[in-house]
DNA sequence: TTGAAAGCGGTACCAA
DNA sequence: TTGGTACCGCTTTCAA
């Protein structure tokens, strides 16, 4: 590799005024430049990014911790936030923490001591500690706090707007799956869910799950043996639902005649599911643009009015929903 | 941050000797390192993996490239790798190429800034030209080339597994649903699935596919608009399978009565479809784990007999596929 | 057994 | 407009 000095010594001037040139800092006569450009050219010459960050104490890097890569939101949330970081010419790398709180130290210290330049965290955990006294900017991702900022989406109108629509559809013992108790928006999914079926008073059973894949199925089954006269399930997000969905099939159950479900993110796959998943979407791609945003704003030091990005959710109606007239 | 200086006065001796004691290489005086032992527990200090690599010529870190991480296939392959990586130390950042080769181009390159010292790749271009003159060495995954080392999972059985089991069957018109040309083990299914189909000379037709969800539903139209009769798919990985089987429930069809579907790697979603979808299972994780395995032996200096690693891929039976007496 | 110092590849200050 | 040089934090040689 071609080092800034081949560079000086074939242009015949000095590492100082090439690093002036390379950065566009600092006076550099016309002719100069154009001899640098050339000997660049010719060496192939890229500046060492590790010397640099070095110097510098900043990378071009930023960091993105997401809790679990094989639930297919999150692969989503990391497209969004890698389109707008390749955009503004930032790299991204991607740490998987696997819903471990160890992982996802590792992942923290590899990009404190990479220099990254900022950071987004998607993980479930609510301790928020070793978030504390980072020397670069972090914006949470798909949950909020007080203290950091923001983006994610509103998990308050989204179990409301499940529950509400089931109870449109003539539910009356609905089975409301919680997420994980650690995560922020789980919590705000079960509390608008909660919210609205004690308004409607309709009778509904509570039970808490994971979000993973591996666990998915367990939960299903056990869903139906403990409350086998279900007619609606709110489910903790689409994989869950897809689980639940495939246990009501073994178990021979009609959907949506004897069986509603409304599952939670829309990842593409539920659209494929059979009947097609009614769900509760969740922007992924943008909120992980938005993230992005944010925390090139503060990277850049500008002064942010809104720090917490609430988007919106919506209700994409499918088939493992009734259809019924829409008087909303 | 607590640098090695900071540490060498506290514990009153010199940056060498708290170099020394930190890599435990040389000498150094057990008193003297129970000092700086205890300076560096006092300071937190944590070595600047930077200034580390700016020396060394070398980080800790290895990169990974996934051609698409919205395609659960590979997130599985990514999870193989880093729970390998991680047990050895060392940290993995992955990129997604998002199946363009200028964005893997930038992976690389920025790889290559940050001193990564090993490097797998399961892009699906087959221009293997930007991985010459590596200064690290390399393992490709989920394809294969002569030049450099592999791992792979059998795609000419699993092709011909796929037509072999539709065979059985009774499948008559059979469509072949060929992924990405320029797709190396894409060919190799292809390959498979067309000789067992002539051998059995059983009627087929061909169409060639992306991977992506994105497009999955175009091809499953285009599929049946074109073979409306076919009583057979080999899908060209699970996300189409999943569009095609989404399709034939919109036109009604039986399945696996009037139409049997074998899909392609088995993702986690394919045992939610429904019916439950029967696939060819490629050992993601595995495969991701003895890429990594095989890349820590080369970066190890060791001398690897066997540098390319076929793996095999299997049947899972579940019920896009009629039951039929097995007599293999 | 220890420490002084050079150097990894850059950047930026300051003097020329 | 340019170049000499100190320095970023660490490792390693070499002399003490």
């Amino acid at each position: 590799m071609a080092t800034i000095k081949d560079v000086a010594k074939k242009a015949g001037v000095s590492v100082a005024t090439v690093s002036r040139a390379i950065n566009g800092k600092g006076y550099v006569h016309e002719d100069t430049r154009k001899q640098i450009d050339e000997a660049i050219r010719e060496l192939n010459y890229k500046p060492n990014e590790v010397a640099r960050s070095l110097f510098n104490k900043k990378s071009r890097l930023i960091g993105l911790i997401l809790p679990d890569i094989r639930n297919p939101f999150f692969p989503e949330l990391a497209r969004g936030v890698e389109d707008e970081m390749q955009e503004h010419g930032f790299r991204l790398i991607i740490g998987n923490a696997d819903e471990k709180l160890e992982k996802e130290l590792d992942y923290i210290e590899t990009f404190k001591q990479n220099n990254v330049i900022g950071l987004i965290s998607a993980t479930t955990n609510q301790v928020l500690a070793h978030y504390e006294n980072l020397s670069f900017p972090l914006v949470l991702l798909d949950r909020t706090s007080d203290e950091h900022p923001s983006v994610y989406a509103n998990g308050l109108d989204g179990g409301r707007l499940a529950a509400k629509e089931l109870v449109n559809r003539g539910c009356k013992r609905i089975s409301v799956l919680k997420g994980p108790v650690e995560t922020q928006t789980a919590r705000d999914r079960f509390k608008g869910a909660v919210d609205e079926l004690y308004t409607a008073n309709v009778h509904f059973d509570v039970m808490t799950t994971s979000f993973a894949f591996q666990e998915a199925e367990y939960w299903a089954k056990e869903l139906f043996s403990k409350y086998p006269d279900t007619d609606g399930v709110i489910a903790s997000n689409d994989v869950v639902a897809a689980a639940v969905l495939h246990e009501a099939h073994r178990l021979g159950k009609q959907i949506p005649e004897e069986l509603q479900i409304i599952g939670y993110d829309d990842i593409p796959f539920s659209q494929f599911l059979y009947p097609p998943l009614s769900t509760i979407r969740q922007p992924a791609y943008e909120m992980g643009r938005e993230a992005a945003k944010l925390l090139i704003k503060f990277m850049d030091g500008k002064k942010v009015e809104n720090k917490n990005i609430l988007l919106p959710v919506q209700f994409i109606e499918r088939q493992t929903t009734r259809k019924v007239e829409r008087n909303d």
